[in-house]
DNA sequence: TTTGCGCGTGAACATCCTGTGACCGAGCCC
DNA sequence: GGGCTCGGTCACAGGATGTTCACGCGCAAA
């Protein structure tokens, strides 16, 4: 059960619903006009947003993370059906939306029939085209949160989204619900997150100039953190910038690589003295 | 007295939503032609099928359980837009599609923000119409936990889906048909579920907000399994976030000196010493 | 090295969440 | 009709949780 990452992830975190995080689209398409159109809405609307000329495996696509893929059958060729449909079966978290040219009612059929979310032919309004996006996304996303999460390791803690909580081994860090998906949110983005990111993500709304909430979470979690793995640091602070989540040994335990976790539990007083 | 009440429950109750082969849709058009070659296809594929000729309530549509609604704008007139939002929103599990006249780009724009999950301009073929309602449905049910049907025991419980009722060896726990949906839920999702998501699961359409309903009966549940098995627990709160189902033996019960299942916590602080 | 702002910390305070008992209306059986 | 069960709502209370504040340290720029 226990997949163990290692270290590094991309950043794929969507902290559930909240705040529905940012689409990741690709879109397999030559057409440069629509191409470009359909960029600037996409941007506009803060998408993470990726251009393909050609088609690409099945293992590419998994590492793209994709929420969606739009894709031009016309520059599959033939082989497109197939292409199609190895996509679909192996990639169901993804939606599929066809964007071609004039088509038979048999072929959207047999789009659809092979896993195709929508079907949009072109010409098309690039905003309709982005609601059919969404619509598909939207539905996606409903079944997709609690069962693709998987659980995840980073040095001595356990990360549980189906369970909303960290552990180290057997022993739970006793987080609190706002305190998981902060820890939830950091270990999924493998890069340093503005206070303000943090915010928008967990709260769900702008945060408020000066506010210190994060802080005061980074802070508690760190507690939890130290109290169930002390011989390690997790949350690492970038002066000026924000928090960063890194797994690394503390440089006073030199190589003791059978080291017990140290009782937990007793996060509170009496450790503290 | 410890006889289920089981002869026969409301229809709809338990059965509809566990069967994922056939879709319950309904279809509120009034274009006979239309309908005729729709319930014709409808028919040969299995689907439930229901044609409307008029708009139906809220509670109409939760009480029929639909996967799917197919609905053409142009018979809501200009509250359609409500009707269209209003139905989305209180019925996330169900898919809709809009099926209608000649549009605009806007109009398409403004029913799948909305909520529509896709929109099929008359005329259109009834098959593919099918191949969209299809393409909706399953994306809807991606995620839908499968309720095990099979005769399952947690600690000292057992859950009987074909007698919809839990005993504890022989002696049923008197649970109501709502008490057991819910205990049945919890005990196939092997994970902490929001009240949402309980609500929407055993209700049928989304919970408003700080409805208390599944507060209640999780604690009327509680008081029954607690009746019947007083040494374990088996519904767990997860503050802030919702409810998880996990067989564990009451520790304050030192009575019997049968084998501790050893949960968590107990590590000898020696060790880490 | 000094300075200024950013950040860590602890605790007080406000808020939200949950368990609980009581109550009420609808449906059902006698 | 009367009694019953069942589903659902309400208000209350206690506790867990989230937020704010003040203080002091530490980091980076000058």
């Amino acid at each position: 059960m226990s997949i163990d990452r290692s270290v590094t992830l991309p950043d794929a975190a969507g902290s559930a619903q909240r705040a529905p995080s940012r689409i990741r689209l690709a879109v397999l398409d030559r057409d440069p006009g629509f191409m470009q159109v359909l960029a600037k809405r996409l941007d506009s609307l803060g998408c993470e947003y990726r251009p393909l000329a050609a088609p690409v495996g099945l293992e590419g696509l998994v590492t793209m993370r994709l929420n969606a893929l739009v894709v031009d059958l016309a520059i599959l060729g033939p082989s497109g059906w197939g292409y199609l449909e190895q996509v679909c079966a192996r990639l169901p978290g993804m939606a599929v939306i066809v964007c071609t040219g004039p088509s038979s009612v048999a072929q959207r059929v047999r789009g659809l029939r092979l896993g195709a979310d929508a079907w949009v032919t072109k010409p098309c309004h690039a905003e309709e085209l982005i609601c059919v996006i969404e619509a598909a996304v939207r539905r996606h996303r409903r079944g997709e949160m609690p069962t693709l999460e998987a659980t995840a390791t980073f040095g001595e803690i356990t990360v549980r989204p189906d369970l909303h909580q960290a552990y180290v081994g057997p022993t739970s860090l006793e987080l609190t619900a706002r305190e998981f998906e902060i820890l939830h949110l950091l270990t999924g983005a493998d890069r340093v997150l503005r206070r303000e990111e943090i915010y928008e993500r967990v709260w769900g709304y702008a945060m408020a100039h000066g506010d210190r909430s994060v802080d005061v979470f980074v802070r508690k979690l760190r507690q939890k953190l130290r109290a169930g793995s002390p011989q390690w640091s997790y949350i690492h602070t970038h002066f000026g910038v924000g928090y960063r989540f890194a797994p690394e040994r503390e440089v006073d335990a030199p190589e003791l690589d059978l080291v017990e976790p140290a009782p937990l539990h007793m996060l509170d007083p009496a450790l503290a003295g």
